[in-house]
RNA sequence: CGGAGCGUAGCGCAGCUUGGUAGCGCGCCUGCUUUGGGAGCAGGAUGUCGCAGGUUCGAAUCCUGUCGCUCCGACCA
């Protein structure tokens, strides 16, 4: 491609919405722009690097065994009502009326739309199992969208759904996305991992998320520094506590403590460590009031909580409830003397002796004992693991970092083929249901991940895969005839070489053409001007690391092929 | 959903407090010069100041409403 003939819009500022450096950098290199919160346009350079991503992930589904369909975008109600998401699913599905009234939506994920196509054709044991997949535009009416194309509201996603004959074909199916996933994002040249998800309410056995490694990640996930265990925070396991103190203290005091509100205000004022406080979250859980404890260091995990208890909703309880509930305002709230149930969480067994609110304005108390003063309904662990927290499996330190999630596999056993009545007959003419699985890559998000871990001061550094191009070849001198002939000479040789090649053909300054050059990200440029023209070479750097080399014009291709090898080879792609 | 902020040229912004000819930088167009890391000079084009009302002789500026966008929070007990 001729730069003169690809739109590339490039721009020296970014625009004043944008948070993320993928999001500045994909506007500046002129691969987006927004349409409205959360909605962007895919401008030429953009859509290259999408479909970068869409046929690494194409070419390993078809390995994988899956099957490319394409299902609609606006889907009918009825669907979600029988699987009962009408109801369940939140505003993040968005619903509206066609002119014969009939409610719509459009499809934020396609369970239901999938497994209704697959119940009406497949009727035999004989055709399981099947998985399809699809690469298609998804739209969630997210909260708060943010981050550009990490978390829009429209987005690109590759998902895949398999039909099983039973558990074990099932858990097959599972493993082989597993494993294409694992050669899908190895290939796109990122760092990432494969970490344990909570799997919840729906019940499925087991679930993993992909993801790339991150400071900017929504997510953290909890990885143990020994062995291989890792989990998303949400779901990290944490070991019960360890008795260090059972003595049982002297009898409880109440102490006036105006004003302090935070564990970290109370902490202060009492001369205790935060981890000697107990931490009172009041919710409404289905419904009902609700009191979880937790250590003044540790965070309250809510999905912890929902499973644990098998909750359907769970919400932090507002100001008014909480004076309701404890009798003093927010600050205060402590487990003694509380009507409503308690759950604590396993490291409040650690100690006896206390402090907490006293649901009394103003006042905490001290050498409480939760087995002598408050009754706890159950304990279990509800908190989030945290680093130094023991791992699960081997018992080392685990750490804790922040992820981008690209990719989640889901085992989804019955839930939609139960429902929906997604059946077949087997093979002693019995009908039963079919297992199914779920597979997601988010891979307008895989773009903007990777733009989060390769990137300097002078713009993007795409790993060859997903590069819009590969390499931009730059002409410093287009108005020379001689110097325009050897750059479409050149042009046309790498084309015939396979390479994806931009022609920067613009007259534009060389210092312009550097710049954008090193924006776009191309891993590699090679440089033609009238200096090296004379000299009978041509200059190649590597975007990453920024090393230059002279190629000599004579015996170019042999030259350039054992450079590109290098390049190629210090990615670990090639 | 709660809180805060912002809508002025394609982009980034000033002007608004104290009402009186709509500005700056980048980009864009023309010409000359320049040409290996976002050129210089000269000339030029581009705005319903988000929208709708209101106050006023007069509104980008003040008031009301509305729409859009952004950020923060929703882990606080």
């Amino acid at each position: 491609m001729r730069w003169s003939t690809c739109y590339i819009p490039t721009l020296k500022e970014a625009p004043a919405d944008a948070e993320v450096i993928s999001h500045q950098l994909l506007v500046r290199a002129g691969m987006i722009r927004k349409l409205t919160t959360g909605v962007y346009s895919y401008l030429p350079l953009g859509l290259r690097a999408v479909n970068k991503v869409a046929a690494i992930v194409r070419e390993e589904m078809e390995l994988a065994g899956a099957r490319e369909v394409l299902l609609p975008a606006v889907q009918p109600a009825d669907l979600w009502v029988e699987s009962g998401r009408w109801e369940q699913y939140g505003k993040e599905l968005l619903r509206f009326k066609d002119r014969h009234g009939r409610d719509c939506c459009l499809g934020p994920t396609h369970e239901e739309v999938i497994t209704d196509l697959v119940r009406g054709e497949v009727r035999s044991y004989r055709q399981l199992p099947v998985i399809f997949y699809q690469i298609q535009t998804k739209f969630r009416d997210e909260i708060r969208p943010r981050f550009g194309l990490m978390r829009g509201r429209e987005f690109i996603m590759k998902d895949a759904y398999s039909f099983d004959r039973d558990e074990d074909g099932a858990d097959n199916s599972y493993r082989a996305m597993y494993e294409a996933y694992q050669r899908i994002f190895k290939r796109l040249g990122m760092r990432f991992k494969a970490v344990e998800a909570d799997s919840g309410a729906i019940g499925g056995s087991f679930s993993h998320e992909f993801m790339v490694l991150a400071q900017t990640g929504e997510d953290t996930i909890i990885s143990c520094s020994a062995c291989d265990y890792a989990a998303n925070v949400e779901r990290a396991e944490v070991l019960a506590a360890e008795r260090v103190d059972a003595a049982p203290p002297p009898d409880m005091e109440e102490v006036f403590t105006p004003a302090q509100q935070t564990i970290e205000d109370v902490s202060a004022f009492l001369n205790l460590s935060p981890s000697r406080v107990v931490k009172t979250i009041l919710l409404e859980a289905d419904g009902k009031p609700l009191a979880a404890l937790v250590r003044g260091d540790h965070q309250l995990n809510e999905i912890k909580l929902k499973n644990l208890l098998k909750l359907d909703t769970l919400r932090l309880a507002n100001s008014e409830e909480i004076e309701d509930w404890t009798g003093a305002p927010t600050g205060f709230a402590g487990p003694v003397g509380l009507s409503i149930p308690v759950i604590a969480d396993n490291s409040l067994r650690e100690r006896e002796n206390w402090a907490a609110g006293a649901n009394k304005k103003d006042t905490h108390v001290i050498n409480m004992s939760l087995s002598r003063d408050a009754r706890v309904s159950r304990y279990g662990d509800i908190r989030n693991s945290a680093p130094g927290d023991l791992c699960p499996r081997c018992r080392k330190a685990v750490e804790s970092m922040r992820g981008i999630e690209v990719g989640h596999v889901f085992k989804l056993g019955l839930k939609y083929s139960q429902a929906l009545n997604a059946a077949f007959l087997d093979e002693n003419g019995v009908e039963r249901h079919m297992v199914m699985g779920c597979y997601g890559v988010g891979v307008s998000r895989v773009v903007a991940a990777c733009i989060e871990q390769n990137h300097d001061e002078n713009g993007i550094v795409f790993p060859p895969p997903v590069a819009p191009f590969e390499l931009v070849l730059l002409n410093l001198d287009v108005k020379d005839p001689q110097i325009r002939a050897k750059a479409d000479e050149l042009y046309a040789l790498l084309l015939s070489e396979g390479l994806d090649v931009l022609l920067d053909d613009r007259e534009e300054r060389p210092g312009v053409k550097f710049k954008d050059a090193d924006l776009i990200g191309a891993p590699m440029q090679l440089v033609l001007g009238a200096k090296g023209f004379a000299k009978g070479v041509l200059e190649a750097k590597a975007r990453r690391g920024g090393h230059k080399v002279e190629l000599p014009l004579e015996g170019f291709v042999e030259a350039f092929r054992e450079w590109k090898r290098s390049v190629y080879s210090a990615w670990g792609t090639a």
